[in-house]
DNA sequence: GCTGAAATCGCAGGGGT
DNA sequence: ACCCCTGCGATTTCAGC
């Protein structure tokens, strides 16, 4: 199954959800445990939600400033023309830009990028900048790092 | 051991971080394999990389369209003076924010807003511009949704 | 970082509601 | 469609080296 309807999900599948958002290496009996289902039923919502495109992958999540990338920063760069070729180049080859995301406004990306400081910042907007103008905010803190994805309420 | 000092990581702990990152819920003895370790020796690695904070945690990623939610937006965020309080509870009761980042530059932060809609988009949006201006930007699609860490070249 | 033993887990099949 | 039970090979975890 692939294409991108949207999936069917009962609230145990958000339950499942949230915990595997939280601990994706929970074995399949605890999480069970966790949701109110045998091993067995639990190793099936998973398969399910895997092979339906609901859950892209399992992840760990590293911590940039422990494994020297001191600098984090926001990086939106206003791209001319359709010519995504250099910019697809440019992802690529720079493994410290680690999101990018094409969106509407003026700003027609914003970039995640990782430095191991100042100095790498500058070298590396250096490059993005030679794709068009950019405009560059370095990351204080984040007081939202990431969220677990719940039910829409309404 | 604690506080955020950076962390010494050999070659083979880069190569356990990449193979986590691409799947978390690797068994250790499957781990072992692809890094050149017996099972025990990953199960110790890993310990000591989460441990140490290098590996913040393991994380099932979803996906949002998939659960409903068709939209995500970059909402920049202008901010007056330094009372974060009524921030921090928006943020608290509003779980269609994924993530938010405190940055340099006259927007002061930049959150990620996950919507059913852009009628949800609108209402979201406007709870948040009752906290300051704000400048929204949808999300076409994304050349690069999330890209695993690698060690620093330079 | 390896070995070896006991407990646990993952997976596939079969069956019940 | 959803869930449980059983059996067996693989894995985890603990000890000691």
């Amino acid at each position: 199954m692939t294409g991108d309807s949207t999936f069917e999900l009962d609230s145990t599948d958000w339950r499942v959800l949230a915990e595997l958002q939280e601990d994706a290496r929970l074995s399949y009996a605890e999480l069970g445990r966790r949701v109110g289902l045998g091993a067995t039923a639990a190793t099936d919502r998973v398969r399910r939600l895997v092979e339906g495109g609901v859950i892209k992958g399992f992840r760990a999540e590293v911590d940039l400033e422990r494994v020297g990338y001191g600098v984090l920063a926001v990086v939106r760069l206003r791209y001319p023309s359709g010519n995504y070729r250099k910019l697809h180049a440019e992802l690529e080859r720079t493994t410290e830009i680690l999101q990018c995301h094409h969106v509407t406004g003026e700003d027609c990306f914003v970039l995640f990028v990782a430095a191991r400081n100042m100095r790498d910042l500058e070298r590396l907007v250096g490059r993005i900048a030679s794709l068009g103008s950019t405009t560059t905010s370095v990351v204080y803190s984040s007081p939202l790092p990431s969220r677990v994805v719940t039910a829409p309420s309404g």
